[in-house]
DNA sequence: TCTGGGGTCCTAGGACCC
DNA sequence: TCTGGGGTCCTAGGACCC
Protein backbone atom coordinates (compact mmCIF):
# COMPACT_ATOMS: atom_id res chain seq x y z
CA UNK A 1 0.00 0.00 0.00
CA UNK A 2 1.60 3.59 -0.66
CA UNK A 3 2.07 5.60 2.01
CA UNK A 4 0.75 9.03 2.43
CA UNK A 5 1.46 11.16 5.20
CA UNK A 6 -0.09 14.71 6.27
CA UNK A 7 0.81 17.59 8.09
CA UNK A 8 -1.64 19.60 9.89
CA UNK A 9 -1.19 23.07 11.52
CA UNK A 10 -2.88 25.76 13.07
CA UNK A 11 -2.67 28.58 11.14
CA UNK A 12 -1.17 31.79 12.90
CA UNK A 13 -1.95 29.09 15.85
CA UNK A 14 -2.12 31.55 19.23
CA UNK A 15 -3.89 34.02 17.40
CA UNK A 16 -6.63 31.69 15.97
CA UNK A 17 -7.04 30.43 19.74
CA UNK A 18 -7.44 33.96 20.96
CA UNK A 19 -9.67 34.66 18.15
CA UNK A 20 -12.07 31.85 19.27
CA UNK A 21 -12.73 33.29 22.60
CA UNK A 22 -12.61 36.96 21.36
CA UNK A 23 -14.69 37.60 18.24
CA UNK A 24 -13.82 41.11 18.52
CA UNK A 25 -10.43 39.79 17.29
CA UNK A 26 -11.35 38.60 13.73
CA UNK A 27 -10.79 40.58 10.84
CA UNK A 28 -8.04 42.54 12.64
CA UNK A 29 -4.73 42.57 13.59
CA UNK A 30 -3.40 40.47 16.09
CA UNK A 31 -0.05 39.88 17.63
CA UNK A 32 0.61 37.43 20.52
CA UNK A 33 3.32 38.13 22.99
CA UNK A 34 6.08 36.19 24.78
CA UNK A 35 6.82 35.62 28.60
CA UNK A 36 6.71 39.19 30.13
CA UNK A 37 5.16 40.16 27.01
CA UNK A 38 8.72 40.49 25.53
CA UNK A 39 8.90 39.86 21.73
CA UNK A 40 5.97 39.21 19.62
CA UNK A 41 5.06 35.48 18.72
CA UNK A 42 2.39 35.06 16.70
CA UNK A 43 1.00 37.18 13.95
CA UNK A 44 -2.17 36.94 12.32
CA UNK A 45 -2.29 37.79 8.26
CA UNK A 46 -3.22 41.20 9.05
CA UNK A 47 -0.66 41.64 11.21
CA UNK A 48 2.21 40.41 8.61
CA UNK A 49 0.41 42.79 5.88
CA UNK A 50 1.45 45.59 8.33
CA UNK A 51 5.05 44.47 8.12
CA UNK A 52 5.27 43.07 12.14
CA UNK A 53 8.35 41.15 12.15
CA UNK A 54 8.52 37.34 14.07
CA UNK A 55 10.26 38.26 17.04
CA UNK A 56 10.41 41.63 17.24
CA UNK A 57 10.73 42.85 20.31
CA UNK A 58 7.20 44.55 21.69
CA UNK A 59 8.31 47.79 22.94
CA UNK A 60 10.12 48.60 19.45
CA UNK A 61 6.52 48.43 17.55
CA UNK A 62 3.97 48.91 20.30
CA UNK A 63 3.70 52.55 19.79
CA UNK A 64 2.99 52.81 16.16
CA UNK A 65 1.27 49.24 16.35
CA UNK A 66 -1.66 50.35 18.60
CA UNK A 67 -2.12 53.48 16.95
CA UNK A 68 -2.68 51.72 13.45
CA UNK A 69 -5.13 49.83 15.76
CA UNK A 70 -3.46 46.50 16.07
CA UNK A 71 -4.53 44.12 18.83
CA UNK A 72 -2.42 42.55 20.90
CA UNK A 73 -2.86 39.83 24.05
CA UNK A 74 0.24 38.01 26.47
CA UNK A 75 0.24 34.35 25.26
CA UNK A 76 -1.58 31.91 27.74
CA UNK A 77 -0.32 28.60 27.35
CA UNK A 78 -2.82 26.62 29.16
CA UNK A 79 -5.55 27.62 26.43
CA UNK A 80 -3.42 26.86 23.26
CA UNK A 81 -2.90 23.84 24.71
CA UNK A 82 -6.56 22.96 25.85
CA UNK A 83 -7.09 24.16 21.62
CA UNK A 84 -4.86 21.99 20.37
CA UNK A 85 -6.03 18.97 22.56
CA UNK A 86 -9.81 19.79 20.83
CA UNK A 87 -7.96 19.91 17.45
CA UNK A 88 -6.31 16.56 17.72
CA UNK A 89 -9.62 14.77 19.17
CA UNK A 90 -10.97 16.03 15.43
CA UNK A 91 -7.42 14.30 13.23
CA UNK A 92 -8.09 11.16 15.47
CA UNK A 93 -11.58 11.05 13.61
CA UNK A 94 -10.17 11.16 10.00
CA UNK A 95 -6.27 9.38 10.67
CA UNK A 96 -5.75 6.21 11.28
CA UNK A 97 -2.79 7.23 13.66
CA UNK A 98 -1.78 10.43 14.85
CA UNK A 99 1.63 11.96 16.24
CA UNK A 100 1.58 15.15 17.68
CA UNK A 101 4.65 17.20 16.67
CA UNK A 102 4.23 20.45 18.47
CA UNK A 103 1.51 22.61 19.61
CA UNK A 104 -0.34 23.82 16.25
CA UNK A 105 1.03 20.93 14.21
CA UNK A 106 0.34 16.74 13.41
CA UNK A 107 1.36 14.39 11.47
CA UNK A 108 -1.32 11.85 10.39
CA UNK A 109 -1.35 9.01 8.47
CA UNK A 110 -4.02 9.02 5.48
CA UNK A 111 -2.52 5.74 3.56
CA UNK A 112 -6.14 4.12 3.81
CA UNK A 113 -8.27 7.42 2.75
CA UNK A 114 -9.19 6.46 -1.30
CA UNK A 115 -8.97 10.14 -2.01
CA UNK A 116 -6.40 11.72 0.45
CA UNK A 117 -6.70 15.44 -0.72
CA UNK A 118 -10.71 14.97 -0.87
CA UNK A 119 -10.31 13.43 2.66
CA UNK A 120 -8.31 16.58 3.96
CA UNK A 121 -10.58 19.01 2.74
CA UNK A 122 -13.68 17.50 4.88
CA UNK A 123 -11.29 17.40 7.92
CA UNK A 124 -10.01 20.65 7.54
CA UNK A 125 -13.50 22.18 7.05
CA UNK A 126 -14.23 19.55 10.02
CA UNK A 127 -11.63 21.35 12.60
CA UNK A 128 -12.87 24.77 11.47
CA UNK A 129 -16.45 23.65 12.74
CA UNK A 130 -15.93 21.96 15.43
CA UNK A 131 -13.00 24.38 17.01
CA UNK A 132 -12.79 27.73 15.45
CA UNK A 133 -9.15 26.92 14.17
CA UNK A 134 -8.50 27.22 10.89
CA UNK A 135 -5.79 24.88 9.28
CA UNK A 136 -3.47 24.24 6.17
CA UNK A 137 -2.37 20.40 5.23
CA UNK A 138 0.01 18.95 3.43
CA UNK A 139 0.01 15.78 1.99
CA UNK A 140 3.34 13.59 0.83
CA UNK A 141 4.72 9.84 0.67
CA UNK A 142 7.28 10.95 3.18
CA UNK A 143 7.25 13.25 6.50
CA UNK A 144 9.64 16.06 4.59
CA UNK A 145 7.37 15.80 1.54
CA UNK A 146 3.99 16.44 3.65
CA UNK A 147 6.27 19.06 5.63
CA UNK A 148 6.80 20.72 2.16
CA UNK A 149 3.28 20.39 1.15
CA UNK A 150 2.23 22.15 3.95
CA UNK A 151 4.38 25.12 3.85
CA UNK A 152 3.25 25.65 -0.20
CA UNK A 153 -0.71 25.56 0.99
CA UNK A 154 -0.05 27.89 3.48
CA UNK A 155 2.04 30.33 1.18
CA UNK A 156 -0.41 29.85 -1.77
CA UNK A 157 -3.81 30.55 -1.80
CA UNK A 158 -5.17 29.43 -4.83
CA UNK A 159 -4.82 25.60 -3.12
CA UNK A 160 -7.64 26.34 -0.68
CA UNK A 161 -5.40 25.38 2.17
CA UNK A 162 -4.64 21.72 0.62
CA UNK A 163 -1.33 20.91 -1.44
CA UNK A 164 -1.06 17.36 -2.53
CA UNK A 165 2.53 16.12 -3.20
CA UNK A 166 1.99 12.36 -3.53
CA UNK A 167 1.84 12.60 -7.47
CA UNK A 168 5.52 12.67 -8.85
CA UNK A 169 5.05 14.77 -11.61
CA UNK A 170 3.06 17.50 -9.93
CA UNK A 171 5.47 17.53 -7.12
CA UNK A 172 9.14 18.00 -9.31
CA UNK A 173 6.97 21.31 -10.88
CA UNK A 174 6.31 22.15 -6.90
CA UNK A 175 9.29 21.54 -5.24
CA UNK A 176 11.36 23.21 -7.94
CA UNK A 177 9.12 26.70 -6.56
CA UNK A 178 9.84 26.36 -2.76
CA UNK A 179 13.05 28.06 -1.25
CA UNK A 180 15.70 25.45 -0.14
CA UNK A 181 15.85 27.59 3.54
CA UNK A 182 11.66 26.41 3.60
CA UNK A 183 12.91 22.58 3.75
CA UNK A 184 12.01 21.14 6.51
CA UNK A 185 15.86 20.46 8.92
CA UNK A 186 17.54 22.96 6.46
CA UNK A 187 18.29 26.52 8.12
CA UNK A 188 20.13 29.43 7.68
CA UNK A 189 23.61 27.91 8.12
CA UNK A 190 23.10 24.42 5.50
CA UNK A 191 21.42 26.78 3.30
CA UNK A 192 24.35 29.03 2.77
CA UNK A 193 26.49 25.54 2.45
CA UNK A 194 23.68 24.54 -0.22
CA UNK A 195 23.83 27.20 -2.30
CA UNK A 196 27.74 26.98 -2.44
CA UNK A 197 27.11 24.37 -4.37
CA UNK A 198 24.35 25.93 -6.51
CA UNK A 199 21.62 24.12 -5.21
CA UNK A 200 19.00 26.75 -4.35
CA UNK A 201 15.58 24.94 -4.57
CA UNK A 202 14.33 22.01 -3.09
CA UNK A 203 13.98 20.30 -6.23
CA UNK A 204 17.51 20.63 -7.02
CA UNK A 205 18.09 19.25 -3.56
CA UNK A 206 15.76 16.24 -3.79
CA UNK A 207 17.77 15.46 -7.13
CA UNK A 208 21.09 15.44 -5.15
CA UNK A 209 22.81 12.30 -5.36
CA UNK A 210 22.47 11.32 -1.08
CA UNK A 211 26.65 10.57 -1.16
CA UNK A 212 26.98 14.28 -1.55
CA UNK A 213 24.15 15.23 0.87
CA UNK A 214 26.12 13.29 3.67
CA UNK A 215 28.98 14.89 2.56
CA UNK A 216 27.68 18.29 2.76
CA UNK A 217 24.93 18.21 5.29
CA UNK A 218 26.28 14.80 7.50
CA UNK A 219 23.87 11.98 8.09
CA UNK A 220 20.61 14.30 8.92
CA UNK A 221 20.48 16.12 5.36
CA UNK A 222 21.44 12.74 3.61
CA UNK A 223 18.31 11.68 5.23
CA UNK A 224 16.13 14.41 4.18
CA UNK A 225 17.39 13.94 0.43
CA UNK A 226 16.02 11.16 0.29
CA UNK A 227 12.80 11.58 2.13
CA UNK A 228 12.47 15.05 -0.31
CA UNK A 229 12.59 12.46 -3.59
CA UNK A 230 10.18 10.10 -1.83
CA UNK A 231 11.68 7.58 -0.22
CA UNK A 232 10.65 6.82 3.49
CA UNK A 233 12.85 7.30 6.13
CA UNK A 234 10.98 8.13 9.02
CA UNK A 235 7.56 6.86 10.55
CA UNK A 236 5.12 8.94 12.68
CA UNK A 237 6.17 8.59 16.70
CA UNK A 238 2.39 7.64 17.89
CA UNK A 239 4.12 7.83 21.22
CA UNK A 240 5.96 10.13 22.66
CA UNK A 241 9.59 9.12 23.79
CA UNK A 242 10.72 9.96 26.95
CA UNK A 243 12.42 12.94 27.82
CA UNK A 244 16.01 13.27 27.51
CA UNK A 245 16.42 17.39 29.59
CA UNK A 246 13.92 19.78 31.23
CA UNK A 247 15.06 22.69 31.01
CA UNK A 248 13.24 26.30 33.15
CA UNK A 249 14.62 29.21 31.88
CA UNK A 250 13.37 33.08 32.12
CA UNK A 251 14.30 36.49 31.24
CA UNK A 252 13.87 38.35 34.20
CA UNK A 253 12.10 42.12 32.60
CA UNK A 254 13.56 44.05 35.34
CA UNK A 255 17.41 43.77 35.76
CA UNK A 256 18.83 41.35 38.67
CA UNK A 257 21.83 42.80 40.85
CA UNK A 258 21.08 40.73 44.05
CA UNK A 259 21.97 37.27 45.48
CA UNK A 260 18.19 37.18 47.22
CA UNK A 261 16.74 38.20 43.46
CA UNK A 262 18.64 35.08 41.74
CA UNK A 263 18.05 32.78 44.75
CA UNK A 264 14.20 33.60 44.35
CA UNK A 265 14.41 32.90 40.59
CA UNK A 266 16.29 29.96 40.53
CA UNK A 267 14.50 28.49 43.24
CA UNK A 268 11.31 29.27 41.33
CA UNK A 269 12.45 27.60 38.22
CA UNK A 270 14.13 24.38 40.13
CA UNK A 271 10.05 23.85 41.51
CA UNK A 272 8.57 24.19 38.01
CA UNK A 273 11.47 21.38 36.78
CA UNK A 274 10.14 19.04 39.47
CA UNK A 275 6.42 19.32 38.18
CA UNK A 276 7.48 18.46 34.84
CA UNK A 277 10.10 15.87 35.88
CA UNK A 278 7.18 14.28 37.79
CA UNK A 279 4.50 14.79 35.21
CA UNK A 280 6.67 13.12 32.93
CA UNK A 281 7.58 10.13 35.24
CA UNK A 282 11.68 10.70 35.26
CA UNK A 283 14.09 11.74 37.75
CA UNK A 284 17.12 13.97 37.74
CA UNK A 285 20.55 13.07 38.30
CA UNK A 286 22.06 16.18 38.83
CA UNK A 287 20.61 20.01 38.26
CA UNK A 288 22.57 22.68 36.53
CA UNK A 289 21.75 26.31 37.32
CA UNK A 290 22.94 29.79 34.84
CA UNK A 291 22.46 32.65 34.59
CA UNK A 292 23.96 35.86 32.59
CA UNK A 293 24.08 39.71 31.58
CA UNK A 294 21.95 41.24 28.73
CA UNK A 295 23.59 41.17 25.26
CA UNK A 296 21.56 44.10 24.39
CA UNK A 297 23.03 46.21 27.29
CA UNK A 298 26.01 48.27 27.05
CA UNK A 299 27.98 47.00 30.83
CA UNK A 300 30.21 44.57 32.11
CA UNK A 301 28.94 40.78 30.37
CA UNK A 302 28.96 37.49 32.59
CA UNK A 303 27.52 34.12 32.07
CA UNK A 304 27.89 31.14 34.77
CA UNK A 305 26.90 27.71 34.89
CA UNK A 306 26.99 24.91 37.60
CA UNK A 307 26.37 21.97 38.53
CA UNK A 308 25.28 19.72 41.81
CA UNK A 309 25.31 15.73 41.57
CA UNK A 310 22.61 14.05 43.47
CA UNK A 311 23.26 11.38 45.67
CA UNK A 312 19.99 9.35 44.08
CA UNK A 313 18.43 10.72 41.01
CA UNK A 314 15.35 12.76 42.33
CA UNK A 315 12.16 14.54 40.91
CA UNK A 316 11.41 16.20 44.38
CA UNK A 317 11.32 19.86 44.12
CA UNK A 318 12.25 20.55 47.55
CA UNK A 319 15.89 18.76 46.93
CA UNK A 320 15.97 20.04 43.23
CA UNK A 321 15.31 23.92 45.07
CA UNK A 322 17.82 23.72 47.09
CA UNK A 323 20.78 22.40 45.18
CA UNK A 324 19.69 25.16 42.69
CA UNK A 325 20.01 28.21 45.68
CA UNK A 326 23.56 26.84 46.67
CA UNK A 327 24.64 26.94 43.09
CA UNK A 328 23.42 30.42 42.33
CA UNK A 329 25.27 31.29 45.76
CA UNK A 330 28.40 30.03 44.87
CA UNK A 331 27.94 31.55 41.43
CA UNK A 332 27.37 34.64 42.61
CA UNK A 333 29.87 37.67 42.04
CA UNK A 334 28.14 41.23 42.59
CA UNK A 335 28.45 43.89 40.16
CA UNK A 336 26.54 42.89 37.32
CA UNK A 337 23.11 43.49 35.84
CA UNK A 338 21.66 39.99 35.25
CA UNK A 339 18.90 39.57 33.08
CA UNK A 340 17.85 35.91 32.70
CA UNK A 341 18.47 32.29 34.21
CA UNK A 342 17.37 29.14 34.22
CA UNK A 343 17.86 25.45 35.70
CA UNK A 344 18.68 22.31 33.58
CA UNK A 345 18.03 18.88 34.46
CA UNK A 346 20.05 16.23 31.85
CA UNK A 347 20.49 12.50 31.82
CA UNK A 348 16.75 11.88 32.93
CA UNK A 349 15.97 8.34 34.16
CA UNK A 350 13.40 6.49 34.73
CA UNK A 351 13.26 6.44 39.15
CA UNK A 352 12.79 3.05 39.36
CA UNK A 353 16.61 2.84 37.61
CA UNK A 354 17.86 5.43 40.10
CA UNK A 355 20.40 4.04 42.03
CA UNK A 356 23.49 5.99 44.25
CA UNK A 357 25.62 7.83 41.85
CA UNK A 358 29.04 6.76 43.69
CA UNK A 359 30.89 8.63 41.28
CA UNK A 360 29.79 12.23 42.45
CA UNK A 361 29.28 11.78 46.26
CA UNK A 362 32.22 10.05 48.51
CA UNK A 363 31.63 6.30 49.41
CA UNK A 364 33.80 3.73 50.77
CA UNK A 365 31.85 1.22 48.27
CA UNK A 366 33.60 2.73 45.12
CA UNK A 367 37.00 2.52 46.91
CA UNK A 368 36.48 -0.89 47.33
CA UNK A 369 35.42 -1.65 44.21
CA UNK A 370 38.26 0.17 42.14
CA UNK A 371 41.01 -1.63 44.48
CA UNK A 372 39.00 -4.90 43.33
CA UNK A 373 38.82 -4.28 39.91
CA UNK A 374 42.75 -2.91 39.56
CA UNK A 375 43.39 -6.08 41.60
CA UNK A 376 41.85 -8.35 39.42
CA UNK A 377 42.67 -6.94 36.46
CA UNK A 378 46.32 -6.86 37.33
CA UNK A 379 46.36 -10.58 37.70
CA UNK A 380 44.97 -11.34 34.66
CA UNK A 381 46.01 -8.73 32.29
CA UNK A 382 42.49 -7.73 31.04
CA UNK A 383 39.16 -6.79 32.13
CA UNK A 384 37.82 -9.57 33.91
CA UNK A 385 34.47 -8.60 35.07
CA UNK A 386 32.20 -8.23 32.43
CA UNK A 387 29.34 -10.42 32.94
CA UNK A 388 28.82 -12.99 29.89
CA UNK A 389 27.15 -11.26 26.58
CA UNK A 390 28.10 -7.40 28.20
CA UNK A 391 30.65 -5.93 26.03
CA UNK A 392 33.80 -5.07 27.02
CA UNK A 393 34.31 -2.72 29.88
CA UNK A 394 36.72 -0.51 30.54
CA UNK A 395 38.13 -1.11 33.77
CA UNK A 396 39.69 1.99 34.93
CA UNK A 397 36.92 3.90 32.89
CA UNK A 398 34.03 3.28 35.97
CA UNK A 399 31.90 6.78 35.57
CA UNK A 400 29.92 5.11 33.37
CA UNK A 401 29.37 1.79 34.88
CA UNK A 402 28.40 3.46 38.45
CA UNK A 403 25.89 5.28 36.93
CA UNK A 404 24.43 2.38 35.37
CA UNK A 405 21.53 0.02 37.21
CA UNK A 406 23.82 -2.68 36.39
CA UNK A 407 25.94 -1.42 38.96
CA UNK A 408 24.93 -3.21 42.12
CA UNK A 409 24.53 -6.39 40.02
CA UNK A 410 28.56 -5.77 39.30
CA UNK A 411 29.24 -4.68 42.74
CA UNK A 412 28.32 -7.96 44.36
CA UNK A 413 30.33 -9.96 41.59
CA UNK A 414 33.46 -8.80 42.20
CA UNK A 415 34.52 -11.46 44.94
CA UNK A 416 33.53 -14.22 43.24
CA UNK A 417 35.53 -12.64 39.92
CA UNK A 418 38.21 -12.54 42.61
CA UNK A 419 38.35 -15.87 43.65
CA UNK A 420 39.08 -17.53 40.39
C1' DT B 1 60.69 3.23 25.73
C1' DC B 2 58.47 4.63 21.51
C1' DT B 3 54.78 4.53 17.95
C1' DG B 4 50.38 3.80 15.80
C1' DG B 5 45.68 2.17 14.98
C1' DG B 6 41.29 0.98 16.94
C1' DG B 7 37.84 1.72 20.12
C1' DT B 8 34.81 4.07 23.73
C1' DC B 9 33.34 7.69 26.63
C1' DC B 10 32.68 12.42 27.58
C1' DT B 11 32.06 17.31 26.65
C1' DA B 12 31.30 21.40 24.14
C1' DG B 13 29.31 23.49 20.59
C1' DG B 14 26.68 23.86 16.35
C1' DA B 15 22.53 23.36 13.85
C1' DC B 16 17.96 22.63 13.56
C1' DC B 17 12.92 22.62 15.03
C1' DC B 18 8.49 24.90 17.04
C1' DT C 1 13.23 50.81 30.67
C1' DC C 2 11.58 46.95 27.84
C1' DT C 3 14.80 41.99 23.42
C1' DG C 4 11.03 34.20 24.26
C1' DG C 5 11.26 29.37 26.05
C1' DG C 6 11.56 25.20 25.19
C1' DG C 7 13.59 20.80 22.83
C1' DT C 8 16.61 17.08 19.75
C1' DC C 9 20.39 15.33 17.15
C1' DC C 10 25.06 15.33 15.29
C1' DT C 11 30.08 16.18 15.12
C1' DA C 12 34.66 17.09 16.60
C1' DG C 13 38.14 16.50 19.62
C1' DG C 14 40.37 15.11 23.91
C1' DA C 15 41.23 11.51 27.31
C1' DC C 16 42.15 7.04 27.99
C1' DC C 17 42.39 2.26 27.10
C1' DC C 18 44.45 -2.15 24.54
Amino acid sequence: MKRVYALSDGNSFYCSCERVFDPSLIDKPVVVLSNNDGCVVARTPEAKAMGIPMGVPWFEIRDSYLKAGGKVRSSNYALYGDMSRRVNAVYERFADEVEVYSIDESFLDLSRAPDPEAHARVMRDTVLRWTGIPTCVGLGPTRVLAKAANHLAKKRAEMGGVCDLTDPERRAALLATLAIEDVWGIGRALSARLAAHGVRNAAQLAAMPPKSARQILSVTGERIVLELSGVHCSALEITPPAKKGIAVTRSFGRPVTTLAEMEEAVRTHAVRAGEKLRRNGRAAPHIQVFYFTSRHRNAPQRSVSGIEHFPVATSDSMALAAAACRVARRLWADGFIYAKSGVMLEGLIDPADAVPDLWHTPDPRRAELMRAMDAVNMRYGRNMLAPAGVTYQRPWSLKQDLRSPRWTTRLDEVPTVMAR
